[in-house]
DNA sequence: TCCAGTTATGTAAAGACGCGACATAAAGCT
DNA sequence: AGCTTTATGTCGCGTCTTTACATAACTGGA
């Protein structure tokens, strides 16, 4: 803890107007003031500090009330961008965003599963700057970067066991997309991200402790209690390697035996055939199993199904549900992704964004305009 | 978010003065002041302050230093008290502990297993008030309680589901425990509680991530991430009641077959008797399958066992151990419960404790000198 | 016994901050 | 043009914390 003089209270007053600011949009000045629980004055000094760092600025006047027209203010979203990337076996998905989230920038890179760790790595660096460039930005304009990939992930962002990415174990991911733009760079878990994401925006946004699964060639576990990322102390949370599940069956040993693909099995399920109705239902019970594991641990208020089986839509989840039912004594709600393949970068983007607030928020900072690197 | 005024700095320099008083032991003021990180002025008008409210006491100048004797100032453990009870099926154990979570009175009492409700809840008061009054107390010197069970207790603290103790499920544990001292209740799950207590001060002390597997009669997990309890959205964390596990049998079953009691076949095992090494092998597989659940769910660094198995030491942990191993990729650490069979009621003791610290410590409470009531 | 050294206490002044109050400015409406 | 309404500009006050300096109290050695 550091020293509390009066400077604290002027950061902390700084911090209450940045949030109200954010939360409400363009406003006027009393009517931020009144949302930070603040004198206009103090809002005033504390929007000249954000104006000066760059992070608000003044716009138009409403128009057509009635006295005199207020000046009005809004939160600077395109001062800072961060970096989110999904780098996975088959594909690679860049994202840039603002201050507020908004993509604003992607690029999509179909990849080889075979493709060597060095030229993977130089392919997601090429797709990430083609977006900040494409945005007419330069490198250093990126304030926080985060990659998701197949794998177990550490809490520095060092990838320590990947069995679908060759050459992928070992590897300094987050310190490497951080050496990319100079800035901080942190890395997680896909399943991990893409649960952030639907927490975020998506399926589970208004509910706190949630478990996503991600079906598919990539699969696994993302557990969100509180709101927060729990990866466990070796970042294998969810993990369920070795445990002695009965009656759980791989997806796609299922569906090898069959000759279809996933996309017409599902099909089939929905017109009615009683084949594929029960292959449906052996995939569920395999994910249920595996989810089930979590569930019972935690006892989360939803579970979020995502990837590629989550195309399998409701006659999947509904055979889930089933399941679940039977596996845990309280059940909770199952639902399908709301962002699908999208969301592992989009989680990626968060983490980063959560970085960047973090430091923009913290009362104890100084003032530079830019975030410290690590 | 309330008005940041100068007051705010002030209760927040009260704060950190309290803080550093009670972390370090009766000190100087000056000491004090460096240890909070302000001026000793400002220290010492937060320790009137903190001294009209009753939660500091000047003490004796230390002996034999040279310069003039500096005053010296004492956290004031006994301006309250906090009651934590383990309301068990055959057992009720009552705590009084002071606002350093020392405990200054016990009261035990044994308890038959089919004990309608009523008169269950009547012996634990008496219980609880037994240890109030021995130590010379009134109820509204206690400022917070909390009681741990069986069963599945809910966030409001009502147990929603109890096998073990007739007539208690539904029953609003919390609020009874609240009524008998006037005060804020609270109630947990006792495998959740015990595992608060080994965390605080017992064999997890060093950990923030753990698992807590309370064995024997009543048994359970408890599960502490970032050093907080979770207990999910009903309370059913770690209620592991339908997982379909391969392998896994109840405790009291394998003993059945055998006719001995847990602590005769430790012996046995420990003298080398190969089949009763056999019988502890399979007891700890059984409560290394329900572990792991919980271990590949979370990825703990620590599994704390407690309750009645634990009296096997090492001859049970070593094979729960191996077992670990086996099921789960990152196998953490196994330890033994530091508390024994007072964990449940000394993690109550530490909730009700962190209950009145919030209170205590809340920047943006009033400076009454007791924490309201609900 | 006295005095220097040391450490704590007491007091005053200054700087920073936030807020309330009042006067002033700029728009719409009659 | 004048009134009403709402926002802005400015001033002074009270609170809080810190720095600086003078004073008090005790120890140990001469």
């Amino acid at each position: 803890m550091t020293t509390h003089d009066t400077a604290l209270l002027r950061r902390l007053n700084t911090r209450a107007t940045l949030h109200a600011l954010r939360r409400g949009g363009p406003q006027t000045l009393t009517r931020l003031a009144r949302a930070a629980g603040l004198s206009r004055q103090t809002a005033e000094v504390a929007l000249a500090d954000l104006t000066a760092r760059g992070l608000a600025r003044e716009v138009a006047p409403a128009e057509g009330g009635t006295g005199r027209p207020a000046r009005r203010f809004a939160f600077r979203a395109e001062a800072g961008h961060v970096v989110g990337l999904d780098v996975g076996p088959r594909r690679i998905l860049a994202m840039l965003a603002d201050l507020n989230g908004d993509v604003i920038g992607e690029h999509r890179l179909d990849t080889d599963e075979h493709l060597p760790a060095a030229e993977r790595l130089a392919r997601a660096e090429r797709a990430a700057t083609a977006c900040v460039e494409a945005a007419g930005l330069a490198r250093g304009d990126v304030w926080a970067a985060t990659a998701g990939t197949s794998g177990v992930v550490d809490r520095s962002g060092r990838v320590s066991v990947s069995t679908l990415i060759p050459g992928w174990t070992g590897l300094d991911l987050a310190g490497q997309v951080g050496r990319w733009f100079g800035c901080p760079g942190f890395a997680a878990n896909d399943a991990n991200l893409a649960a952030v994401a639907e927490h975020w925006r998506g399926s589970a946004r208004h509910v706190d402790d949630v478990v996503y699964v991600l079906t598919g060639y990539r699969s696994g576990h993302g557990l969100l209690l509180d709101g927060r990322l729990r990866t466990g102390r070796t970042g294998s949370a969810g993990e369920l390697g070795k445990v002695p599940l009965t009656g759980s069956e791989d997806a796609s040993a299922v569906l090898a035996g069959t000759g279809r693909d996933a996309d017409e099995l599902f099909e089939a399920a929905r017109a009615g055939d009683a084949q594929a109705l029960a292959l449906v239902d052996r995939l569920a019970r395999g994910l249920a199993r595996g989810a089930s594991v979590l569930v019972v641990a935690v006892d989360p208020e939803l579970v979020v199904v995502g990837g590629g089986l989550a195309r399998g839509g409701e006659v999947l989840l509904g055979r889930m549900r089933a399941h679940l039912a039977d596996m845990c004594l309280n059940p909770p709600e199952v639902a399908p992704s709301t962002f699908g393949e999208e969301s592992i970068a989009y989680g990626a983007v968060r983490m980063a964004l959560d970085h960047v607030d973090q430091e923009l928020m913290d009362p104890y900072e100084g003032t530079a305009s830019q975030p410290r690197t690590r």
